[in-house]
Formats: C-alpha cells, sequence, structure tokens
DNA sequence: CCCATTATGGACCATTCAGTCCACCATCGC
DNA sequence: GCGATGGTGGACTGAATGGTCCATAATGGG
C-alpha cells in the first residue's frame, strides 16, 4: 500500500469498498455472529490480504464504528443544508427509517447494535459506539438551539430525541412496518412542537 | 424429576433456581457471548445435569425469554393494584429504570438485547422476543384506555410509549446515570399528559 | 441388603473460531 | 528479462465452542 522507491505487486482490491462491504455484514448481523470466512467472502479478499490490510477482526470492527458514525453525521448535515432546523431532524428520521424498499430499514443503527451486543463483554467497543450516539445526540441538540429552543430544553429535548432514536432503531430491527415507523416519528415530532419554549 | 412408581437419585439443584441464574447471565451478556462453561459455573451444576434438565442452550434461552416476560408483566400488574393507570405505567418506568443501587439498571431488557443481538442471526428466538415486546405494548395500551385516551389514542401512545421503553432500555445499557433517566421519563409523561384527549 | 433407577462428574468428540505462516506469484526498476 | 519487493492463496495451529457418553454415585422399594 505504501512503497517506499521500489515498486512491487499491488493490491488486488479497493479497501474503502472492501471495508464498507465489512460495515454492512457487522451492521447487519452484529460483531459476534460476523465469522470471519463470513467477512472475506462479503469482501472478497483473502484472509492474507485481510490481516495484511486491517490488523484483526476487531480493529476493522472499530473503524466500521467510525466509518458508520460518519455516514450518520454526513446524512445530518446534508438534511440541514437543504431544511429548516427542526425540518431537518424529522427528514433525518424519515429518512433513515423508512426508506421505501432498501433493507437498511430493518438493520437499525450499528451504534445502536454494538451497545446492546456488547456493552459487558468488550466494554471497549461498546464505549466507542457510545461515545459516537452521544457526538449524535450532540447534534440533535445544536439543531434544536438553532430551531429557538432554550438552552436548557434543547438539551433535554435532545435527550429525549436520542431516546426515541435508540428506540425507533430497536423497533425497526423487530421488523415494524414502514407506516407505523412513520406514525411514531410523527407522535415524537407533534410533542417536539407542543414542548415549543 | 419425574419419578414412575420407583425412586432413585433425586437431583441435587433446584431447577428453578439454576434457570433464574441462568437467565441473569444472559440478561447480562446476551446469548451468544454466554458460554457453557459460564452457565454451568453460574448455575452450579454438571454439564450432564445440565443437558439432563434444560435440554441444550438454546431451549434453556428460549425458556429465559419467557421467564423474563412473565416477570415484567408481574412488576406491571403489581404497579397496577396500587396506582392509578398512568401513575402504574410511571412507576413502572420508574422501578425498572432506576432502581438505587442495583445492578439490574444497568443491564437494558432482556427481550430488547435479544431482538437487537439475534434478529438476522436467530429470527426464531428475535421473533419470540418480538412478541413478548408486543405483549408489553398491549399491556400499556390497555393502561391509556383505562386512563380514558380514545382507542386511538391509546394505540398510537401505547406504540410511543414502547418506543421510549425500548430506548431507555438502549440508554441504560450504555450506563447512563439514575437521574438522568428519570429525566427523560418525566419528559416522556409530559408529553403523555398533553396529548390527554 | 440388594437391585432398579436416575443424577452426576468428567473424559471425550467434532466443529468452528481467529489468527499465523510460507510458498508462490505479480509487478516495477533496472 | 532479471531480481528485489511485496501481495495473495491455502495449509496449518491452538484454543474454545456446544454437545455426547459412560462409569460411578446416590436413592427408595422390595
Amino acid at each position: 500500500m505504501v512503497h517506499n522507491g521500489l515498486m512491487a505487486r499491488p493490491i488486488q482490491f479497493e479497501t474503502d469498498q472492501a471495508r464498507e462491504r465489512a460495515m454492512i455484514l457487522f451492521w447487519r448481523r452484529g460483531y459476534q455472529a460476523t465469522s470471519l470466512p463470513d467477512l472475506l467472502e462479503a469482501m472478497g479478499i483473502s484472509r492474507s490480504s485481510f490481516y495484511a490490510a486491517f490488523v484483526d477482526k476487531r480493529s476493522l470492527f472499530a473503524d466500521c464504528l467510525d466509518l458508520f458514525a460518519r455516514r450518520t453525521h454526513t446524512l445530518l448535515d446534508h438534511a440541514r443544508q437543504s431544511h429548516p432546523p427542526v425540518g431537518a431532524l424529522r427528514h433525518f428520521f424519515e429518512r433513515t427509517f423508512a426508506r421505501a424498499n432498501e433493507a437498511q430499514a430493518n438493520w437499525g443503527c450499528m451504534l445502536v447494535n454494538t451497545v446492546v451486543e456488547l456493552s459487558g463483554v468488550d466494554d471497549n467497543l461498546s464505549a466507542q459506539a457510545s461515545g459516537h450516539l452521544s457526538d449524535v445526540q450532540a447534534a440533535f441538540q445544536r439543531c434544536l438551539v438553532d430551531a429557538g429552543y432554550s438552552r436548557r430544553g434543547a438539551a433535554e429535548l435532545g435527550a429525549f430525541l436520542m431516546v426515541v432514536n435508540e428506540g425507533m432503531r430497536v423497533s425497526s430491527r423487530r421488523g415494524l412496518a414502514r407506516r407505523q415507523q412513520l406514525e411514531r416519528i410523527d407522535v415524537a415530532f407533534r410533542f417536539l412542537e407542543t414542548a415549543r419554549a
């Protein structure tokens, strides 16, 4: 990957694409239930290449957590660019939970999944996921401040929105129908309106 | 265990107590991360006794899911006996999430944990847990009807309360402080009041 | 007191796991 | 086209997994 003067055989796969595919697998099946053979097949690389490029399964998983978090923030940022603050939040929720026919709607959130699966089992990975969730919550809170909520109200409702987010992700993993997901989002945002200071 | 006329060596352990201990372990660490040696040690029995009494790991886990669900309903029923409908719900939430110094407050909910860990991995177990959650949601809904909410309102808010429940369970597994858990419950129930029809 | 019956401890099994290692091979500079 | 560099396939390893099996122990009825 890094060549010091002399050239040799170049790697035969796209590192980013391989990591992406690994992330999707981890997202769907979690850390423990994803075996190395599963990963290798999905990534389309061999064992040697895997360890050469990604150190080991756990490191790759940690990278995937970061990647997922980055994706989440990107989604939220895009929403903010084309919507007013609260509208952006709502758009974010509707977009992530109710994408029409995309399977992803039933995979929940990799960060939530990781917290639930690994707390008490691998507390470092669990804490890493939890930290990312806190960042997302902070982003929610910023939206609410921009929307004119008081500092205190924004903190309280941002926290509440994170609880709703976490709950929705669990619900989606239960296979809840798109229509019902939208209904729950509607109830939550109705509340946000009534709580406007 | 069952003796047909003739007596023989009696079992040396309490089946219910052993299952209880297994449930606690599964609750904390999930299905996959709990190994058979872990279980045997916690239950205080030997491999042979384990397989004789509980068939196998998966069957025991399924039993524990049912046991956990029964416990949850018992908790809710007790709350209803000594509180008005909405007060009972609130009591249930506060009681399960914010028991002062009990470690259980950080274990989340075994049903939620199972849905998240096993959907896409063992869909039968996942569906079993999900079914129990639906039952709990129905109980929430009954509370709301008794409290005078309209049928439609109760359905909508019962579903919403389940989302909050699921979210809180995730939050608790993240190690959220007791005080903040109570604050989130407060926000949720404030909403329930404003939505009173 | 002996036997039928059932519980139990611990050895054993096949399988799977993450991770290592090496022989082979593709590439580029010369 | 030769050789140094470094990527890659596949065999291999040791540990851990869930589950089985059998010899032994404990019991109550006769």
